[in-house]
DNA sequence: CTTAATGTTCCCCA
DNA sequence: TTGGGGAACATTAA
């Protein structure tokens, strides 16, 4: 479900809501939904205060007083919602969070690719840079060196953290590179103009709240709109919205993938 | 009934 | 060691 812009909406908004909360309880916790899962989660968050709530790649991080916290990965259908305690009980609602406010913090997830993790168990150092502070220096490093194409590699967290299928189809039309070309015959015009359209594109994107394509509100339930704005992510056979050929369809590491074929040519 | 869906991880193989 | 393919995880909607 979400990928950067619809995660940095989330923290936005419910980073102010609950900075400086007490949490007074805990609810509905799906034990295989954690980790570790046999920690004592009521007994570690209970009477702890969140510090903060930031977003690393696709992670929101809460920190804690007196503890070091933990993240929440949304995986694919994960929403997390802030709702008063009258809320009547979604189905897959798997923590609740009791708050010192009167408001819940619930985490709903249907499909359950979701996770959250406690902090003494990360690993932060295999998540690559954000695209959003990334250099075209650091871009050029990152791409050298490998004939792999480029789509995978903007999927891949370790090489650039927080781009997902919908993102990394919307950059590369907007950069008009086509989803195969291997990473190092980029020229560094290419990488130059690649840069600029993550920016561009992430950016425009948080500013629309991101994109709801079926499962994806923020945290007040409400949709994105940069749906609204896709190029390419499920035009299948529409015509580009630069030149007019239809929008071709292919399967790159097992994602659909979408493009132009006349503006992003092999 | 079949297919595909915003993600990650793991196994198999070249 | 690298990376692609495919499966797995689980649910829903078209």
């Amino acid at each position: 479900m979400p990928e950067l812009p619809e995660v940095q909406t989330i923290v936005s908004m419910i980073g102010p809501l609950v900075r400086n909360r007490r949490i007074l309880g805990v609810s509905h916790l799906r034990t295989d939904m954690v980790k570790p899962a046999d920690m004592d989660w009521g007994l570690a968050l209970t009477g702890s205060r969140i510090l903060s709530v930031t977003r690393r790649a696709k992670r929101i991080i809460f920190r804690l007083d007196p503890y070091s916290g933990f993240y929440i990965h949304l995986g694919m259908t994960g929403q997390l919602r802030v709702v008063s305690v009258s809320e009547r009980l979604m189905p897959h609602t798997h923590l609740i969070l009791n708050l010192d406010a009167p408001f819940q913090l619930r985490f709903i997830d249907p499909r359950r690719f979701g996770k959250i993790i406690w902090m003494d168990t990360i690993d932060d150092t295999k998540l690559g840079p954000e695209p959003l502070t990334l250099t075209t220096e650091q871009l050029i490093q990152i791409l050298r060196n490998t004939s792999r194409a480029i789509k995978p590699l903007l999927l891949d967290q370790n090489r650039i953290a927080g781009i997902g299928n919908i993102y990394a189809d919307e950059i590369l039309h907007r950069a008009r590179i086509h989803p195969q070309t291997p990473a190092c015959a980029l020229t560094q015009l290419q990488v130059r103009t690649l840069n600029q359209a993550m920016k561009r594109v992430l950016h425009q994107a948080i500013r629309q709240g991101g994109s709801t394509i079926r499962d994806y509100v923020d945290a007040e339930g409400k949709t994105g709109g940069f749906q609204r704005l896709h190029r390419v992510y499920q035009r299948f056979g529409l015509p580009c919205f630069r030149c007019g050929t239809p929008v071709q369809k292919i399967i790159l590491i097992s994602r659909s993938t979408y493009f132009c074929p006349t503006c992003q040519p092999e």
